[in-house]
DNA sequence: TTTATATTTCAATAATTACTGAAAGTTTAA
DNA sequence: TTAAACTTTCAGTAATTATTGAAATATAAA
């Protein structure tokens, strides 16, 4: 297999990968065809790669700018913006980890709490508030722990890890 | 807010949740429904509740039980199939963790080993393959971190992590 | 200004994914 | 056996989500 093979593979597979992640295909596929590209790209260059059109290539560079792991640049000369995806993988895990959890675990704690104020004291209603309330421990859990990962680095994380678990 | 209306509304948001978590509405709406509910429910119990179609019901509640999260029973006297869904929750937590891991991570760890066998040396290349081995590790190291969580039990977890996260 | 170059928006459309309902298949009891 | 009770399958359709492409908007140089 080639470089170009490879690439091309690479994009694919971490577009496919996105779907079942609830991000969209072509979001990934910008985003990794920024990451292995050593240079900036403007639009077009991404329109020409992936042979898609230019609303969705500026759709999808605002959602990765917005998720802050992709970032405008100016050339010199030059008019059109171009595009840079953080090389940082560490620093990109713990982007959309941050993101997620705003968007996804952040609001359902809310939800479940709220949920908790029934005002009723049958068994049915003391079963669900027990549902409820184990939930939110879990979630509140999880939680926790990525909030932890979000302001560990990387070795530090691994080696802690490693060390709590072999004991 | 009383017990009813608590409970659509609990089914709802997890419905709703779950559709940027690349699970579909009514698969998370049926558990959720089986999750509060004390007796088991047969496929007609969940049609009428849900308002949805008899072969809907069937595919989703097959999917549950695959991902090990249901189990079918059999009432007495009844021909009739009913569902019950494991109620605990870190129980749960973990089936949903390991299933995921399996369906989603493990292939890009394969993915992402097999592209590191371009068989090129210019610069470009070994950029490449620098954030072929970035991926790697992270999502490895991810991977492990489920690996322990998946073996571990709650409080285990959280006092460890909170332990390690103290010092 | 005006013109040229770029970016953004969004209605129309395409692609994907989920759902229905009825027919086919299965199981159990008589 | 046969019939009734129930489950599964899947082609057709509906609903959702993503993409295009061209018009509107913005920005910078002449």
């Amino acid at each position: 297999m080639n470089l170009d093979e490879a690439k091309i593979k690479y994009i694919q597979t971490w577009g496919s990968l996105a779907t079942s992640w609830g991000i969209n295909k072509t979001m990934a596929q910008v985003h990794a065809l920024l990451l292995v590209t050593t240079k900036p790209l403007s639009a077009e260059d991404i329109m020409d790669t992936l042979q898609i059109s230019r609303g969705n290539v500026n759709m999808n560079v605002r959602a990765l700018i917005d998720w802050g792991i992709v970032t405008k640049e100016f050339a010199v000369g030059e008019r059109k913006e171009f595009f840079v995806a953080d090389k940082d993988i560490w620093e990109l895990f713990k982007q959309i980890t941050k993101e997620r959890k705003k968007r996804e675990i952040e609001p359902v704690i809310k939800v479940l709490q709220e949920l908790q104020q029934v005002d009723d004291t049958s068994d049915e209603a003391l079963q669900f508030k027990k549902v409820l309330g184990d939930l939110s421990t879990v979630t509140t859990t999880v939680n926790t722990i990525l909030d932890k990962a979000i302001k560990a680095d990387e070795h530090w994380l691994l080696s802690n890890f490693t060390k709590m678990v072999k004991k």
